[in-house]
DNA sequence: ATCCTCCCCTAC
DNA sequence: TAAGGTAGGGGAGGAT
């Protein structure tokens, strides 16, 4: 019980003490009228208990909370944690408090924290220099919200986690405000952390005055608007300037800026102060949803079609297999370079030492400059490690800056990725993948939800996801720096650790250091990356890993920055813990609670032996001497592949165990087919399971999350039809389910399912697919000793891999590494490439090629690749055997590959050796492109760089689709729409008029002194169809023109502009109604124009500080609402039309 | 000691 | 409305 007791308030606070939880516990005391029983003794729900033989409660069960805060709060009242009558605590310790602004979870939680401070007051280290100090702490601090919490309250300090009027407040600590705090704060003292720091170093109080924290440059503006660009995400700080030292300043003034900063701590529970992920308990608009009849069975798991639609929108899915994907990309470039892939290079390499790192040439991708190198050879071995010259590159903000590419309109803009779309979702949680740097301004950060970033930044911008460009521009970037790197590990989609000891040897400076050369390369690469894809990255230069890491921090963004060992000390004095890859919340709390502080300033003064005893043997050795600036690990570029799984833990929520049932095959099928995809077969089966918790409500906070859950993880021996290994889905299927039946969980209670495959084996050689490609590595290497290897079995049988034996030997590494259809390299450019050199030219291993793909090749182009293929005698049998035996899983990978599949077609690797290094080679018979000029293709509203970057192919039909579009509604490409999910949205979804109508109400009169304010939404509208839509252009026109004037003085009103993007979305949608969009679009820029001047007008006027009489600077303001809107609108538009056609719309 | 199994944790 | 996946390092504690 004490651990539950402990275990429940861990949930509720986040960073509660275990002092704290552990006199809470003591305190004993009366009940607490809400509480349910404890969950443990009780069964759970019988009523559907899945009907199973003998239920056994699987060993364990653990309280899963998100490791992400997701809103998931424990209920309140779920177990006992004491006698403690809490109005009385509050009562104590405020005086006769009300609490009339709080709900109970409020209340209670801020009666908690404080009693919490209480006990670290009393445990404390002594000195009351902030006694009679009641202070807030306001949005993301260095140090973080907790650790000053901790000073403040040691020092006789109150710590108020919340602002109300009730209590007092005497000083607010901040490093940055929001616009809005900026107002609320207007009275309070607003102060620096560096007031507490330095006050607890000269061990006095020192005047706050002298750390008065001061807004940096923003201005706070009437309607939202966003301050002023902070940092222009697309302009790179003054070139390769003064290497060695930190890149152009950025607009910062206090030290750490608030800018770059990644997420703090606390992830379970709100702690921090500030907008919660989402409102605690159950979901309104879930609740909702699952109330109505056939909602729940078209859009949740117990769809059938539930996996595939999941995952094609799963940006942590992308993240993940890209990752993977990517890693098996390198590890094959690096076979393929030891093995001196390219014809006639025999030498270079002695045959005897492999290692990747073997000399740039090694990493053929190098080009010309390998020539140069080849002497250096030895290098892998020879370079000492202090000597290691390491890049850690990351672009910024990826998933915005891959959007911006194509929405420049919204450069310098707090914009953010997520699913949510438009100006709805005033409550919405869904979660911001990225946010620019803009939005960071903003305090909004990657992983919040979109309610907390509106709170934070009411105007904020939100841009769908494109993962398909996201999984190009990835492409393009680890090509670029194959061309440099002696070695690279891949870290994600956007994030890369290179090797560039030799590269930054032979970069040519004058008067060199190897510092200085090192930021020259980095500049150099961040400036090709940003020709190559359009966006920004940072680098972070130094000896070793961890330092190049901890260099980005400062680097980003947009910049490079190379930390020299002699600085960390001070660098680190400004860091916490958790500013420590691979150090987070729990480490953090390890080290707060056993070591008193997560101040890497404070925890550099330990000994060796404290870390290890507080933190584990080996992570407590590797945090003392990263303190040191030491870290020996080396790239990892080839490491096989120890498990494949597939879980989902959202939108789980069925009926019956047959949806179960159902649902567990459906994943069995997904593992099977990953399994397949690498040539792999498990031998042990996991099933992770996820069941709500029993305090937790039925709906949890986050829309359709899991919510807290009890997990169960239950492994067991998994073999196929004949025995050993398998990758049968059936297998698998029934295992799991068999194992999920044993449970005796009512279906009704599930929230997660997952199945992980584990004790992986190559698959055998009788499956011809791409694993088999496999085979045709070892004649390079030696049949004899691969042979021997394979019977060795799984990787741990050889330890601490020789060098030799990885890449000879291991079938493991062969078979884990040799596939990777799901992504395959294709060209990027093929107006720039040269025409095919038949010798050099660098076919994928065929293990490489997705075969869906492949078989869906012209024929003649499928032939004559295959010809090539058997010519190098790569793959012996399959070649012929392809077109006939279907990939065995077609309708799954025919799903993964459109799912990744660009419009263009795939195939062709990366160049390898001669020629330009990060533009692969065309494929055979490149079509000649068509001719058209920039200024025709501005014309025709297309993005000069998506078209550039198409097929030629596809090129020819862009061009036509688009001038056929300038003119009338033509034909659009096959397959170029939109998916379309579940049958009973299907019927709203083209009708425009109808679904905002029902959905929308009336909107609210403005605020102003409008009276009557003309709306969209009006009745002539209501009756159409489809058809009444498209036929309304005239009246949409005029009701555009109505509307824009009746708001000339307002802002346009919100539900207005999402009925009217609804509109033109579904315009761009169909085939007859873009064209008429367009038209919309632009009669509305005119009226714009007309009206309010255009947006370089209102800029002009802003900066001359022109200020008419108050109705203009009102007007002004406006228009720029105005503004805004329209581009917002387009952007919407664009991103459909980018998706049906490949470029934008010509609306400007 | 050393391995193995079941977690937890972290990262993107 | 939203899409909270996944692989791998490492620790605790039992089996060997
Ligand atoms: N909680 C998160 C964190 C990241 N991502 C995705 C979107 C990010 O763009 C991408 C890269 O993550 P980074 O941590 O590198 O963050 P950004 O690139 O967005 O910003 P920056 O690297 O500049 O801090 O991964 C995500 O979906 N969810
Ligand atoms: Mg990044």
């Amino acid at each position: 019980m004490s651990a539950l007791a402990a275990d429940s308030s861990l949930d509720y606070f986040g960073s509660d003490d275990s002092a704290f939880l552990d006199a809470l516990r003591n305190v004993g005391l009366p009940d607490d009228n809400a509480l349910p029983p404890d969950p443990l003794p009780v069964p759970d729900d019988p009523e559907t208990s899945i009907e199973a033989p003998p239920c056994a409660q699987p060993s364990k069960r653990r309280r899963y909370t998100s490791p992400n805060a997701h809103g998931d709060h424990r209920a309140e009242a779920d177990r006992p944690i004491g006698h403690l009558d809490e109005a009385e605590l509050d009562e104590a310790v405020y005086g006769a408090a009300h609490f009339g602004d709080f709900g109970e979870y409020m209340r209670r939680k801020r009666a908690k924290l404080q009693n919490q401070d209480r006990q670290i007051g009393e445990g404390g280290e002594g000195g009351g220099i902030f006694k009679g100090l009641a202070i807030h702490i306001n949005g993301h601090t260095r140090p973080s919200v907790q650790e000053l919490r901790r000073l403040i309250v040691s020092h006789g300090g109150i710590f108020r986690p919340y602002l109300d009027k009730k209590s007092i407040v005497t000083h607010v600590i901040t490093c940055s405000l929001t616009p809005a705090k900026i107002k609320d704060f207007a009275h309070m003292r607003l102060v620096r952390p560096e007031w507490i720091l330095e006050s607890l170093r000269l061990r006095r109080l020192l005047p706050w005055r002298e750390f008065m924290y001061r807004p940096t440059t923003r201005v706070e503006r009437p309607q939202g608007f966003p301050p002023t660009p902070v940092v222009l995400d697309d302009e790179p700080p003054s070139p390769a300037a003064r290497p060695g030292t930190p890149p152009p300043a950025r607009p910062t003034t206090p030290p750490p800026a608030p800018l770059g900063i990644p997420h703090t701590t606390s992830p379970p529970s709100p702690t921090h102060p500030g907008p919660a992920y989402a409102p605690p308990g159950p979901n309104a608009a879930a609740a909702r949803a699952m109330a109505a009849p056939g909602w729940r069975a078209a859009h949740t798991a117990a769809a059938p079609d539930f996996l595939a639609g999941y995952y094609r929108h799963s940006r942590l899915h992308h993240l993940s297999t890209w990752k993977t994907e990517l890693r098996a990309l390198v590890s094959e470039a690096g076979e393929r370079a030891e093995r001196g892939d390219v014809p006639g290079s025999g030498g270079a390499g002695e045959s005897g030492d492999k290692d990747q790192g073997e000399n740039g040439a090694g990493l053929s991708m190098r080009g010309a400059q390998l020539a140069l190198k080849g002497p250096l050879k030895g290098k892998g071995t020879t370079t000492a490690p202090a000597e290691r010259v390491i890049m850690h590159v990351d672009f910024d903000a990826f998933f915005v800056s891959a959007g911006l590419v194509s929405r420049p309109e919204l450069r310098g803009r707090p914009v953010v990725v997520c699913h949510a779309q438009g100006g709805g979702g005033a409550g919405s949680t869904s979660e911001i993948a990225s946010a620019s740097y803009e939005a960071r301004g903003f305090g909004v950060r990657n992983g919040m939800s979109l309610r907390q970033a509106r709170e934070l930044c009411p105007s904020i911008t939100t841009i769908p996801y494109e993962f398909e460009l996201y999984k190009k521009l990835s492409l393009t970037f680890y090509t670029i720096l194959m061309s440099v790197a002696d070695d690279l590990q891949a870290v994600s989609v956007d994030e890369a650790l290179i090797d560039v000891s030799a590269s930054v040897a032979q970069t040519v400076v004058d008067d060199g250091a190897d510092a200085d050369r090192a930021c020259v390369l980095a500049e150099e690469i961040r400036q090709h990356v940003k020709d190559a894809t359009g966006c920004s990255v940072s680098i972070g230069i130094a000896h070793n890993i961890l330092l190049a890491r901890l260099a980005t921090r400062r680097a980003k963004p947009a910049g490079s920055f190379y930390l020299r060992p002699a600085a960390l000390p001070t660098l680190l004095a400004t860091l916490d813990i958790t500013d420590l890859h691979g150090f987070g919340w729990a480490a953090a709390e390890k080290a707060r609670t056993k070591l008193g502080t997560t101040a890497l300033g404070e925890l550099v003064k330990k000994s060796r032996s404290q870390l290890a005893e507080a933190l584990g043997k080996t992570t407590g050795e590797a945090l003392y001497k990263a303190l040191r600036g030491e870290d020996d690990r080396k790239l990892e570029s080839d490491k096989p592949r120890r498990s494949v799984s597939c879980e989902i833990n959202y939108g789980i929520r069925f009926q019956s165990n047959d949806e179960a049932e159902r649902f567990v095959f459906q994943m069995a099928e997904e593992v099977s087919r990953r399994l397949r995809a690498v040539s792999m077969k498990g031998r042990s089966l996991t099933l992770k399971i996820m069941k709500r918790d029993p305090s937790a409500p039925v709906e949890a906070p986050k829309f359709m999350g899991h919510g807290v859950c009890l997990t169960y993880n239950k492994q067991s021996p998994l073999s196929g039809p004949l025995g050993r290994a398998t990758d049968d889905e059936k297998a698998i299927g029934a295992l799991a389910w068999k194992m999920l039946k044993a449970m005796c969980i009512p279906p009704t209670e599930l929230r997660g399912i997952g199945i992980q495959i584990l004790k992986l084996e190559g698959a055998e050689v009788p499956v011809l697919r791409a694993g088999q490609v496999r085979l045709s590595f070892k004649p390079l290497t030696g049949a004899g000793e691969a042979v021997g290897a394979s019977a060795a079995g799984t990787s741990k049988a050889i330890p601490s891999p020789s060098k030799a034996v990885v890449t000879t030997a291991s079938p493991d590494k062969a078979s884990a590494h040799a596939v990777a259809p799901e992504m395959p390299v294709r060209e990027t450019d093929l107006s720039h490439a040269p025409a095919r050199q038949q010798a050099n030219v660098d076919l994928p291993s065929f293990s490489q090629v997705d075969m869906d793909v492949f078989n869906a090749l012209p024929n003649d182009v499928r032939l004559e690749l295959e010809a090539e293929y058997q010519r190098r005698s790569v793959t012996p049998a399959p070649i012929a055997d392809l077109p006939v035996v279907p990939a065995p899983s077609a309708p799954d990978l025919a799903r993964i590959t459109r799912q990744l599949a660009p419009r263009s077609r795939p195939l062709i690797g990366p160049a390898q050796g001669q020629g330009k290094p990060w533009f692969a080679l065309p494929p055979k018979k490149a079509p000649v492109p068509p001719r058209v000029s920039l200024s025709q293709l501005a014309a025709l509203g297309i993005d000069a760089g998506v078209f550039r970057a198409l097929p030629v192919r596809v090129q020819r039909e862009q061009l036509a689709q688009a001038r056929g579009l300038a003119m009338r509604p033509s034909q659009r490409p096959a397959r170029a729409r939109r998916p379309i999910k579940a049958p009973t949205r299907l019927g709203s979804r083209f009708k425009p008029p109808q679904g905002p109508c029902e959905i929308v109400p009336p909107p609210p009169p403005p605020r102003a002194r409008f009276v009557e304010r003309p709306t969209l939404r009006r009745p002539a509208v209501r009756s159409g169809g489809e058809k009444r839509a498209v036929e309304a252009g005239r009246d949409v026109q005029k009701m555009i023109g109505e509307w824009v004037e009746g708001f000339r003085e307002h802002v346009p009103h919100r539900k207005d502009v999402k009925y009217f993007g609804h509109f033109l979305e579904r315009c761009v949608e169909s085939d007859t109604g873009i064209e008429r969009a367009v038209g919309i679009v632009r009669w509305w820029g005119v009226l714009l124009r007309r009206l309010f001047g255009t947006e370089e007008m209102l800029d002009e006027w802003e900066k001359e500080g022109i200020t008419f009489e108050d109705v203009r600077v009102t007007s002004r303001l406006v228009g720029r609402a105005w503004w805004r809107v329209f581009a917002e609108i387009i952007s919407r538009m664009n991103a459909i039309a980018r998706e049906r056609f490949g470029g934008s719309l010509a609306v400007r």
